[in-house]
RNA sequence: GCCGAAGUGGCGGAAUGGUAGACGCGCUGGAUUCAAAAUCCAGUGUAGGCAACUACGUGUGGGUUCGAGUCCCACCUUCGGUACCA
């Protein structure tokens, strides 16, 4: 493009109504007029046109409509000190296209945006820097509203939720106070208040309570009465959905702070990678586990991927099995010593094993171990706890061939035919699964058959699976065998048939087990929500009144933890005691409280009287299309789902899943540059180089390299004549060739890319449109800025339709557009609508170039068929759409401006091109009419010159025609 | 181990069982230019041939089908999840 004159407008109003710039040769009146010179320019276009969307407040959503409700999510994120990546917008852009869609098409749509504002980072900063989390907290998100605003998208800011925000984080402590006054009735399988549960223990103690608990409680009326009011807090704890209870958690000494399950990755904290252990505390925790059964089964009822709901389910993991008790056989131990006679309970999928039960194992943590430890083996039981002890997580994850145990002298009784089964502890049977013991069968289960054989324990084969080949240990298949009264039965049955006696026994039950655990939910951390808790002299805890919330948290100018594992709230001593006898809770909620309920508040997000009032949630339901990535599967969708089936119970939410359609976003990976340099000892040193430093075939120009040794100093013991390879160019430039690794995008491995820089360059329509173009949004693909020419290309193109390419004279005309016009417009329309139904983004972006090209090929610069592509093209392209459509007249927002309809008739063509093949091999290709009959088709081809040719000495089987697709001759 | 996703030109990637490689990048040649950039035009899976054309081509090996990148079976590789869950 030549050079000319910039048309420069600042703003909408100016530009449109008295334009300095323009008013001297002209007052502006859009296309008519001919002098006026317009060039591509998206930073001009895009100030204007963020402007004048803030200004006439385009995105604000209302909650009184009469349009349909569509609600399109993003996971919102962490406001982290640096700032968004080119990864980042990924989602959002797929989010923003479907919203605008779905805008253009008359829904109401509800599009927001928040920051998940409290978590560990800032407060690692503030401990190494004394800047305040609140303070750091607010100058990130100040950065990444900026980053966001650049790139275009529609949401409605006034909705805005921070969970940091005392405003928003009332309501999770309110939230909170449900759950701990309230129950779980596994019968009604529901919430229910505490206050009822309290009357049927009054009523009738606790043996018929139906109820999702800790420890299994037994008590009648009377006995509950005479309890104190201490001791009706212990037990009342094992119901609440919300509950304290001294569990083994996940202690991570260098965050100074316990972990949920999914914070925990291969045995050390998923962020920083600290090592993790095990260790018993006094803690808060949410009683997931209440709503595992529900969490499963209604998966069936949402639209997530496959992949999504095997992990959630694999999270969950529900097994079926039987729950039975052994007799263990009195040696004259210590039996006597314990009130009644100790009975082992384990858990079995694979009752019909029985059988096969050579030995018997038990978690070393499990309290038997004490008691039936034989005098004889009580020093190798000490020995072999001794070594557990010294484990860490890691060790334990990374050696599960390798096994170990020892022998407590102690045996149990087969309870069908009385044989004495020696009990053994082991690592490898967890304290929290099941009832942390097992009957081993190493006939049928690997890892007892390795603890067989290491320890030289009889394996009694139970199953013959010869007529199953390729059946594996897990299928549950084949015939029984030395299995007693079981002899001869197939597995299924036999099953059935134990499951039978061991009720009709009275030493078991079948009982369904789930491998999720109750989400530990207290942090020993300042930047969280506070709890709204007090505990009285007694230690028993007690809701804040909900008139005194939010609870806000204290000041505090050192944010290290106090010591003894107490958070560092409890340096805040007034705040604290803040009543004579009474103490705070000082340890705050975890991350994913703030989260499981944000998308909730989007809904009224500045209600002062409720987490959102009952119109807003019955108007907006639940979100139609959710927007994240896969690394939130087990964590943030399982909490939120949880949170969300509670208010169902309540009544306060009118679904019972949050988000009806999930889309996963793949991950942008970035490319890492890789300097291999000798070191002195002989061996090869990695440096990361700045992708900014390398060039278009991954080297480092020896240019370069003093620029890169003052930036950064690693790179000073750089030499190229003596510990680097060096290559020569044509022209006889040195470079310094670089390895390529597609790795995960970080700050770390200096491979990040800044979308404001693309921003900056190209525009932020190009940005969208290229993110969009780099494949399936699903799919993880590195960043590659070298084809993001092709889309910059493209909109120049797009302009020129508009805009004569050498003058910059407007082009638009008012002619009637030919019949091959409206087909191009109308293919575009077809296909892209059928592409951003299933979300394939990146085919829509090659459609538009499809569709430009050709109208450009046809000279077609008709208003009737730019009109509708401009609004066919606004989600993607908003910025330059808007412009577009103000350049054709309108005076409203493209935002708003009809979908384009697709007209079928446009598309009907006159004759189709037929692929004819020779059995199976395409050799001609003919244009034939539309409407030909299965005959006419079949001769036409026969005729062909090519056809005959091929035919030459052959006989025609068969003819086969698909009208409209193509023509297969088989000989 | 187990579960899931995916393997297509130099590259990113297209293809309701029906013309494999759309679209874009890159590359090659040409136009324009003092020159370069930018832009425009043409070409571009591999091999053979001046060409028309022919053969071969979607990780590997089989199979179903008139026809397979697509469906079925076995295997290999990569990436994600999970990790003694009884």
């Amino acid at each position: 493009m030549k050079p000319r004159t910039r048309n420069c407008h600042s703003g909408f109003d100016e530009f449109f109504i008295s334009s300095q710039l323009f008013s001297k040769t002209c007052s502006y009146k859009r296309l008519n007029i001919n002098q006026i010179v317009m060039e591509y320019n998206p930073r001009e276009i895009e100030q204007n046109w963020k402007k004048w969307w803030a200004d006439h407040q385009v995105y604000k959503v209302s909650n009184d409509s009469t349009k349909p409700k569509y609600y399109v999510l993003d996971m919102f994120p962490y406001p982290s000190g640096a700032g968004l990546h080119v990864g980042h917008p990924l989602g959002y852009i797929g989010s923003d296209i479907f919203a605008r869609y779905k805008r253009q098409q008359g829904y109401n749509v509800l599009h927001p945006m928040g920051y998940d504002a409290f978590g560990l980072p800032a407060e690692q900063y503030a401990i190494q820097t004394g800047v305040h989390p609140a303070k750091s907290t607010a100058a990130n998100i100040a950065r990444y509203r900026e980053q966001l605003d650049k790139i275009g998208f529609s949401f409605d800011w006034s909705r805005e939720v921070q969970t940091s925000d005392p405003s928003y984080y009332k309501w999770t402590q309110w939230i909170f106070l449900q759950l701990f006054g309230h129950w779980y009735d596994t019968k009604a399988t529901k919430a229910r208040p505490i206050e009822e549960l309290i009357a049927i223990f009054e009523k009738e103690g606790a043996s018929n309570a139906k109820a999702a608990c800790s420890e299994p409680q037994d008590f009648s009326a009377a006995q509950w009465a005479a309890m104190t009011p201490k001791e009706k807090d212990d037990v009342l704890m094992n119901y609440r959905l919300a509950y304290r209870k001294t569990t083994y958690v996940w202690w991570c000494e260098d965050l100074g702070t316990v972990l949920a399950n999914d914070e925990v990755k291969d045995g050390v904290s998923e962020r920083g990678g600290y090592p993790v252990e095990r260790k018993p505390m006094l803690q808060w925790s949410l009683r997931i586990t209440a709503y595992a059964d529900r969490l499963l089964s209604d998966l069936d009822t949402v639209d997530f991927s496959d992949a999504m709901k095997k992990m959630q389910g694999n999270w969950i993991g529900k097994s079926q099995g039987a729950q039975m008790r052994f007799r263990i056989a009195d040696c004259g131990l210590r039996i006597g010593e314990a009130a009644q006679e100790p009975e082992i309970e384990i858990f079995t999928t694979r009752p019909d094993t029985i059988f096969g039960a050579t030995f018997m194992v038990i978690a070393p943590e499990h309290d038997l171990v004490k008691q039936i430890t034989t005098p004889a083996q009580s020093n190798e039981i000490a020995d072999y706890l001794a070594y557990v002890n010294t484990r860490s997580e890691r060790d334990r994850m990374s050696e599960t061939k390798e096994v170990s145990g020892a022998f407590t002298g102690a045996f149990a009784l087969n309870p069908f035919n009385g044989e004495k089964i020696p009990i053994w502890i082991a690592e490898y049977v967890l304290k929290d699964y099941g009832t942390g013991a097992i009957m081993a069968v190493p006939a049928d289960d690997e890892r007892d058959m390795r603890f067989a054989k290491k320890f030289n324990l009889p394996i009694v084969e139970i199953i013959d699976k010869s007529m199953y080949p390729g059946a594996t240990i897990e299928d549950k298949l084949g015939k029984m065998i030395n299995s007693d009264f079981l002899d001869g039965m197939e597995v299924m049955d036999a099953i059935e048939e134990i499951l039978q006696r061991i009720e009709t026994m009275g030493i078991g039950v079948r009982k369904i087990n789930f491998r999720l655990r109750d989400a530990i939910y207290s942090r020993q951390r300042y930047w969280g929500e506070p709890f709204p808790i007090a505990y009285d002299a007694d230690g028993v805890a007690h809701p804040l009144p909900i008139e005194e919330l939010p609870l806000e948290l204290p000041e505090l100018d050192d944010f290290k933890p106090a010591s003894g594992a107490k958070s560092p709230l409890a340096r805040a001593e007034n705040w604290v005691n803040f009543q004579e006898g009474w103490r705070r809770e000082t340890d705050t909620m975890p991350g994913f409280a703030g989260s499981s309920w944000y998308f909730l508040r989007y809904m009224d997000a500045n209600n002062d009287t409720d987490f959102a009032s009952q119109k807003a949630l019955n108007y907006w339901q639940d979100v139609d299309l959710y927007v994240g990535g896969t690394e939130h599967a087990v964590g943030h969708l399982m909490y939120s789902r949880f949170w969300h089936k509670f208010l169902y119970d309540k009544g306060l939410v009118p679904t019972k899943e949050p988000y009806k359609k999930l889309l996963n976003q793949g991950m942008i990976q970035g490319k890492s540059a890789i300097m291999e340099v000798k070191t002195e000892g002989g061996n090869v040193l990695e440096l990361y180089v700045p992708v900014s430093f390398v060039d278009e075939n991954w080297r480092l120009p020896i240019a370069d390299l003093p620029k890169l040794q003052v930036e950064d100093n690693r790179f000073e013991q750089v030499n190229p004549s003596t510990n680097v390879t060096v290559e020569k160019d044509k022209e006889g430039r040195e470079f310094i060739p670089l390895l390529m690794r597609v790795e995960k995008m970080s700050k770390r491995l200096f491979n990040v890319v800044n979308p404001d820089e693309m921003v900056e360059r190209y525009g932020a329509d190009c940005f969208r449109m290229y993110e969009m173009f780099l494949g399936p949004i699903e799919q993880a693909k590195p960043w590659d800025t070298k084809g993001i020419n092709g889309v910059s290309g493209f909109l120049r193109k797009l302009w020129m339709l508009f805009f004569d390419e050498n003058n910059g004279k407007p082009l638009v005309n008012d002619a009637e557009p030919t019949k091959e016009e409206w087909k191009i417009l109308h293919t575009c329309i077809k296909k892209v609508t059928d592409d951003i139904e299933r979300f394939s983004f990146n085919t829509c972006v090659s459609s538009f170039m499809i569709c430009v090209n050709e109208l450009r090929s046809a000279n077609c610069s008709k208003r009737a068929i730019l009109d509708e592509l401009v609004r066919l093209l606004s989600p993607f392209a908003p910025f330059t759409a808007e412009e577009l459509w103000h350049q054709l007249g309108h005076e409203t927002t493209v935002c708003e401006a009809p979908y384009p309809k697709l007209n079928e008739a446009y598309l009907v063509q006159d004759s189709i091109p037929y692929p004819v093949s020779i059995n199976g091999k395409k050799r001609d290709l003919v244009e034939l009419p539309a409407g030909l009959s299965v005959p006419e088709l079949e001769k036409a081809a026969l005729e062909l010159d090519k056809v005959q040719k091929w035919l030459e000495g052959q006989t025609v089987k068969k003819i086969i025609v698909v009208p409209g697709r193509m023509i297969n001759i088989v000989v």
